[in-house]
DNA sequence: TTTCCATATCGATCATCTACGATGAACGAT
DNA sequence: ATCGTTCATCGTAGATGATCGATATGGAAA
C-alpha cells in the first residue's frame, strides 16, 4: 500500500523522452517537479533563471538578494530545486552559478500533457 | 520577511483572467496549484477526472478503488485538491461526484507561461 | 427506525517543510 | 598565513503532510 516517499534520496528528474515512459513513472516525475515549484520563493527562482540567456548565468548571491528570505533559507530552496530536477549549480570560484536544466520547462509541459491526456 | 504560509485557510484558486494579475499573485496561485499535484495520488486523481466527459461524473468510490490507499487517505487527498483549486465535489445522494474545475488545466498552463515568460 | 452504504472527520504517529541564526568550508585577495 | 566573501550545512522550533484505523454523519433501503 501507499506510495513511496519522494525527495529524500536525490531521486533527480532527468530530462529524457517521455513517450515510452510508464504511467507510474510519469506520475512520480511530475509529482516531484510539481513539488519543486510548490513554493513562491522557488517559483521566483525559476522565473529569474528562465529570464536569463541560455549560457546560464545567475549567481546565487543575486538570488539571495532578490528574495525576502535569509541566505540559509534560499540555499535550502535551491537545494530543493536541484533535488527535484529543475536546476543545476556549478561552482565558479567562491560563487555558484545556477541555471535551469536544459529543456526542463518543455519537459514539464509534456509530462502534464501526457498525464492528462493519455488513457 | 518570509512568505505567507499557504493552504491553511481555504485560499482557493479561482479560475480568472491572469493578464492583469500582479506577479506576486501569480506566484502564489501557481505555487498553490503546484502543491495540489505534488503527490502521485493526486496526479492520478486529476488524470482520472481529466479523462471524463465535461458533464463531469466521477464518483468518490471509484477513485478510492483506483488508488492503493485507505479510504480516509484518499478523502484527504481529495480535500487537498479542493483546497488548492483543482476540483469541485457535489453530493448526489449518498455519493459525491467530483470533477475538475472548469478550465483549470488551461489556467495552470497560462500561469506557468506568465511566470516563466514575463519580465 | 434500524440497518446499510458512501464519505468525511478525528486522533495518533511519524516524516517532511519552512524558517532562522550559527557554524563550516572553499576560495581570492591581502 | 590571515581575512573577508560566498555559499552550504547543522541544529532547532514549529507548522504541515501522509497515512492509518476508528468513528461520525447522512442518505438509502429494508
Amino acid at each position: 500500500m501507499a506510495y513511496d516517499r519522494m525527495v529524500q534520496k536525490p531521486a533527480r528528474t532527468e530530462v529524457e523522452s517521455i513517450d515510452a515512459m510508464p504511467l507510474d513513472e510519469c506520475r512520480e516525475k511530475l509529482a516531484l517537479l510539481a513539488k519543486g515549484i510548490s513554493h513562491p520563493a522557488r517559483i521566483e527562482i525559476v522565473r529569474m533563471l528562465a529570464g536569463k540567456p541560455p549560457d546560464c548565468q545567475c549567481i546565487c548571491g543575486e538570488i539571495v538578494k532578490a528574495l525576502p528570505l535569509a541566505q540559509s533559507s534560499v540555499s535550502q530552496h535551491l537545494k530543493v530545486l536541484k533535488e527535484t530536477g529543475w536546476i543545476t549549480g556549478e561552482s565558479m570560484g567562491a560563487s555558484v552559478l545556477y541555471c535551469l536544466k536544459e529543456g526542463i520547462l518543455d519537459y514539464y509541459r509534456q509530462l502534464m500533457e501526457r498525464i492528462i491526456t493519455i488513457n
